[in-house]
RNA sequence: GCGGGCGUAGCUCAGUGGUAGAGCGCCACCUUGCCAAGGUGGAUGUCGUGAGUUCGAAUCUCAUCGCCCGCUCCA
C-alpha cells in the first residue's frame, strides 16, 4: 500500500488551537502541567461527540432489526482477559542496546561468557568535559579487551558529539573487569550492555477488595464483555442468528507513546459491533459490514475519497483473523486507522468456553445445527472518528470586501447533523427590545429539539464569523423586516443564513423548526 | 523507550542577566439597518513546574512534566 502520506502539520497546529480556543478539546490535568495521553472535551467537543455517539447508535442498534446494544462494566476480571489472551499477550520485558538502541526480547538473548568490561566515564583531555554514566562492554573469551575500550569510545564519543570531539580524542576515565559466565545483559550482536529489562504490558491495571489484594483490569477493548454476555443476551432477547451486539463506551491501553493530538490517547471511546453468524456466512457479511460502515462515514460528512481501505494481507493480521480490513482516514498528520472490520471467527467464543467451562455452542431450530457461531467485528474509534470530523471540516476562506480588502474566514463545515450548534439566533440590533423578544421566542420554540445559541454581542456580521468558527450550520437574524415595519408582506418573516455560502433567505418564523429539522437530524 | 526541537496573556508570538510586552481575541459602554467596521474604558501571567548559580533569573545550569518531529511500539 503505497502511502503517498502527506502530512501538513502547520494545518494540524492550527485546528489544535482552534479546539482549544473554542472549547472543543483540553489537555487533561492542564493546569498541573498535563497528563500525557488524556484528553477532556470542552462544551463543543461534547457536543460533537454525543452527536456522533448519537447517530452510530441510532443507525447501528435503534433502527436496525438484528443489532442490540448493551453497556459493560469497565473493570473487567483478571480471568476475562487471561482467556481472551491478553494478559501475557504483550508483557514481554524488553531491553534496549545502549549503544545502537536496539530494542530487544530480552528472555530471548542467548547466554554469552566472556569479560565484562565496565567503564564509568570519558572526558575530554584538552578539556573540562566529562560524563559519568556507566558502561560495560562484554568481550567474548580469547577475544582482545582493546575491542571493549573501542566499543566504549563510540558510546561516549555519541554524548560529546555536539562538542566537535572525535572518538579517538576520548579518555576513558577507568576500567574495571569481570568474569561473567552465561550473561544476558549484553547485546550479542556488538557486545553493549543492555536497560535493565522493562514490562511492556498495554493493560492498566488496578486493585481492590478490602487490602486491595484483587487485581482488575481497566478494559483494553469493549469487545470482550460483549463475548461473555452472549449467551445471556441470545437467551434474554428472543434472537436468531445472525445477530449483533453493540457498545460504545471507554477502553483504556497504557500506550508507550500517545501522540497526534487525541488520536493515540490512554483511555479512548470505542463503538464497536459483533456480529454473531453462521460460520459459511462470515466472509459475506465481512464485505457487507464494510460498505454499511463507509456508507454511514459518508453520512456524517467523512468523504469516500479521503478514506482508504487496506486488506490486511496473509501473515500481516492477528493470528485468530481470517480478513481483516482497515478503514484509514487522511489526518494532516498522515493516513492513519479510524475503523478495523475484522473477521476473527469463533476465536473469542471458543477462549471463553475453554476458559469459563459452559458452552457457548449456538442450537439452530430449523436447521437442527449446533455451533460455536463466528463473529464479524466492526470496531471504530469515537475519539479519532471525532478527530477526523474536525479535521475534514477545517477550512480557511479567503474573502475579498467591496473596497478590495482580503479577509480569511475560518469555517468549520461540519455536516448539519454533527455540528455541536445547530442554529444561531441574533437581533439584529441589541437595543431593539422586540426583536429580542422575538428572538428569545424563537430559543424557547426550538430548544427542545436541538442546540441553539443566542447572540447579540458586537455586530451581525461578527456574530455570524464567531459561528462559522464552530461550524453553526444555519444563523437566524430577526430584523425590521421581522416587525414588519418597511414592507407588512415580511412581517414574522427572518433572515436565514448559510454557513457555507454566506446565502441568505427569508423565513416564515412558523416555518423554522420543520425547516430545520429536516436538515439537522 | 531513544534522538532532536519547543514551553512567556485565551490564541500567535517578541523579549538572551536589571520595572513582563505586542497583535488578535475577551468583557463593559457608545456606535452599528446583514458578513471579523469604528471609538472609549477594562480584565488576564507565580514567563510549564521544582531546585541551583547570582546582589538580581523569563533569560544561565540541573531535574521534572507536557507538546511537536523522527525512530521504536501498537498484542
Amino acid at each position: 500500500m503505497a502511502n503517498k502520506d502527506v502530512t501538513d502539520p502547520a494545518r494540524m497546529e492550527k485546528i489544535v488551537s482552534l479546539c482549544k480556543r473554542r472549547g472543543f478539546i483540553f489537555q487533561a490535568g492542564e493546569i498541573y502541567g498535563g497528563l500525557n495521553g488524556c484528553w477532556d472535551y470542552g462544551p463543543l467537543g461534547a457536543e460533537l461527540k454525543r452527536n456522533l455517539k448519537d447517530y452510530w447508535w441510532r443507525k447501528t442498534v435503534q433502527e436496525r432489526d438484528d443489532v442490540l446494544g448493551m453497556d459493560g462494566a469497565i473493570l473487567t476480571m483478571e480471568q476475562v482477559l487471561v482467556a481472551s489472551g491478553h494478559v501475557g499477550g504483550f508483557s514481554d520485558p524488553m531491553s534496549d542496546c545502549l549503544l545502537s538502541k536496539a530494542r530487544l526480547r530480552a528472555d530471548q538473548i542467548p547466554e554469552q561468557d566472556g569479560t565484562a568490561v565496565w567503564f564509568t566515564g570519558a572526558g575530554h583531555p584538552a578539556s573540562n568535559w566529562s560524563i559519568q554514566r556507566e558502561f560495560a562492554v562484554l568481550v567474548a573469551p580469547g577475544k582482545e579487551i582493546g575491542e571493549a575500550h573501542k566499543t566504549a569510545r563510540r558510546y561516549y564519543s555519541e554524548f560529546l558529539a555536539n562538542k566537535q570531539i572525535s572518538p579517538k580524542e576520548i579518555e576513558l576515565v577507568e576500567d574495571r573487569r569481570e568474569e561473567v559466565i552465561g550473561t544476558t545483559r549484553f547485546n550479542p550482536d556488538n557486545g553493549s550492555l543492555l536497560t535493565e529489562p522493562r514490562q511492556f504490558n498495554l493493560m492498566l491495571q488496578t486493585n481492590f477488595g478490602a487490602t486491595g489484594e484483587q487485581i482488575a483490569y481497566l478494559r483494553p477493548e469493549t469487545a470482550q464483555s460483549i463475548f461473555c454476555q452472549y449467551k445471556n443476551v441470545l437467551d434474554s432477547n428472543r434472537v436468531k442468528l445472525p445477530f449483533g451486539i453493540a457498545q460504545m463506551g471507554k477502553s483504556f491501553r497504557n500506550e508507550i507513546n500517545p501522540r497526534n493530538f487525541t488520536f493515540r490517547s490512554r483511555e479512548f471511546e470505542q463503538m464497536e459491533i459483533e456480529y454473531f453468524c453462521h460460520p459459511d456466512d462470515g466472509l459475506r457479511l465481512t464485505d457487507e459490514w464494510l460498505e454499511e460502515r463507509l456508507k454511514f462515514y459518508g453520512e456524517i460528512g467523512i468523504p469516500r475519497e479521503k478514506l482508504h481501505i487496506l486488506d490486511i494481507p496473509d501473515g500481516e493480521r492477528a493470528f485468530y483473523s481470517k480478513k481483516t480490513y482497515d478503514i484509514e482516514y487522511e489526518f494532516p498528520f498522515g493516513i492513519q486507522e479510524l475503523e478495523g472490520v475484522a473477521y476473527p471467527t469463533d476465536y473469542d467464543l471458543g477462549v471463553h468456553e475453554k476458559g469459563s467451562g459452559k458452552s457457548q455452542l449456538y442450537f439452530d431450530e430449523e436447521t437442527k445445527e449446533k455451533f460455536l457461531p463466528h463473529v464479524v467485528e466492526p470496531s471504530a474509534g469515537c475519539d479519532r472518528t471525532v478527530l477526523a470530523l474536525i479535521c475534514e471540516a477545517y477550512d480557511e476562506e479567503t474573502l475579498t470586501d467591496d473596497k478590495g480588502k482580503d479577509d480569511v474566514r475560518t469555517v468549520l463545515r461540519f455536516v448539519p447533523r454533527m455540528a455541536p450548534i445547530k442554529v444561531g439566533i441574533f437581533p439584529l440590533l441589541k437595543k431593539n427590545e422586540e426583536q429580542v423578544r422575538i428572538c428569545k421566542e424563537i430559543q424557547k420554540t426550538l430548544q427542545p429539539w436541538m442546540n441553539v445559541y443566542y447572540d447579540d454581542g458586537g455586530a451581525v456580521g461578527r456574530r455570524y464569523r464567531r459561528q462559522d468558527e464552530v461550524g453553526t450550520p444555519f444563523c437566524i437574524t430577526v430584523d425590521f423586516d421581522t416587525l414588519g415595519e418597511e414592507n407588512p408582506d415580511l412581517k414574522d418573516t427572518v433572515t436565514l443564513r448559510h454557513r457555507d455560502s454566506m446565502e441568505q433567505e427569508r423565513l416564515p418564523i412558523s416555518g423554522l423548526l420543520s425547516w430545520l429539522l429536516e436538515r439537522v437530524r
